[in-house]
DNA sequence: ATGGTAGGCGTCCTA
């Protein structure tokens, strides 16, 4: 079963590239982020004319995510548990079977948190508590579960271009990099990491050709418990997505798991 | 030389 994460930054402007991508790498289920758009406007006839059943977790204007599947969608739950004034629409998840097992598949925009300090970094940091929380009870049901999405956050000095310039921002301040890591000292794995030892980024900036000069970053992530670990057969990231016409500033990261 | 770009029911905010 291969499972993608992809920030399209904006369903609407990028619904060409979405349904090309789509088309290409012809992922069994895709969870997608900052669909900026309410769960009217969001284009599922188009998507479903692919082969996919689409949930949708939307907000006016801002992020928002969703999720594809082309097999059923079971057991959908909408937002992050664990503070129910959050009105921000960054969780989604839901439960997809295979022919070998099913898998529970969490789909997640993480809050970029910028500018650091300030309100936005405290609000990054106590969802980032929730995650944690939510992380804790998944692994807790021994199961295969994945929670794939933007995360906002540069794990390594290795994962970003320039670490120095780096050195201040919400994405990779020593306290954020210190809650990814405690999720992932659960027990969750890092999947790209788990299997390449290598460079690679999944975000450029629009701005001053950070793309043709590949500064970039590693923000997106797919992490699994032990027991989807144990079914992982492959992970990588679509680069050359990045390159294409009318791109999203974030490249689709994908799993294959033998599920 | 502190620049630059993209999206959104938008004349600023978020990234």
């Amino acid at each position: 079963m291969k499972i993608a994460t992809f920030n399209i930054n904006g369903v609407k402007a990028r619904l060409p590239a979405l349904l090309d991508w789509l088309q290409a790498a012809r992922p069994d289920v895709a969870v997608l982020q900052e669909i900026k758009s309410e769960d009217a406007g969001f284009p599922a006839e188009a998507i479903g004319d692919l082969g996919y059943n689409v949930a949708v977790h939307g907000q006016k204007g801002f992020n928002g995510v969703a999720i594809l599947s082309r097999r059923p969608l079971e057991d959908l739950s909408l937002g992050l548990p664990g503070d129910d004034d959050d009105a921000q629409a960054r969780w989604i998840e839901a439960t997809v079977s295979g022919d070998r097992g099913a898998v529970r598949v969490c789909g997640l925009y993480l809050p970029n948190g910028n500018p650091a300090p300030g309100p936005k970094y405290v609000y990054k940091l106590a969802w980032m508590e929730r995650l944690e929380a939510r992380a804790r009870a998944l692994l807790a049901e021994e199961q295969p579960a994945v929670m794939l999405g933007d995360y906002n956050v540069i794990p390594e000095p290795r994962d970003v271009h320039d670490p120095a310039a780096w050195a201040d921002d919400a994405l990779f301040l020593p306290q954020t990099r210190a809650a990814f890591r405690r999720i992932l000292n659960l027990g969750w794995y890092d999947a790209y990491r788990a299997l390449h030892d290598d460079v690679a980024y999944t975000f450029w900036d629009y701005q001053a050709g950070a793309w043709p000069k590949n500064y970039g970053i590693r923000i997106d992530h797919a992490l699994l418990t032990p027991q989807a670990a144990d079914r992982l057969r492959a992970c990588a990231i679509d680069r050359g997505v990045r390159g294409g016409e009318k791109p999203s500033d974030h490249v689709p990261l994908w799993i294959d798991l033998d599920i």
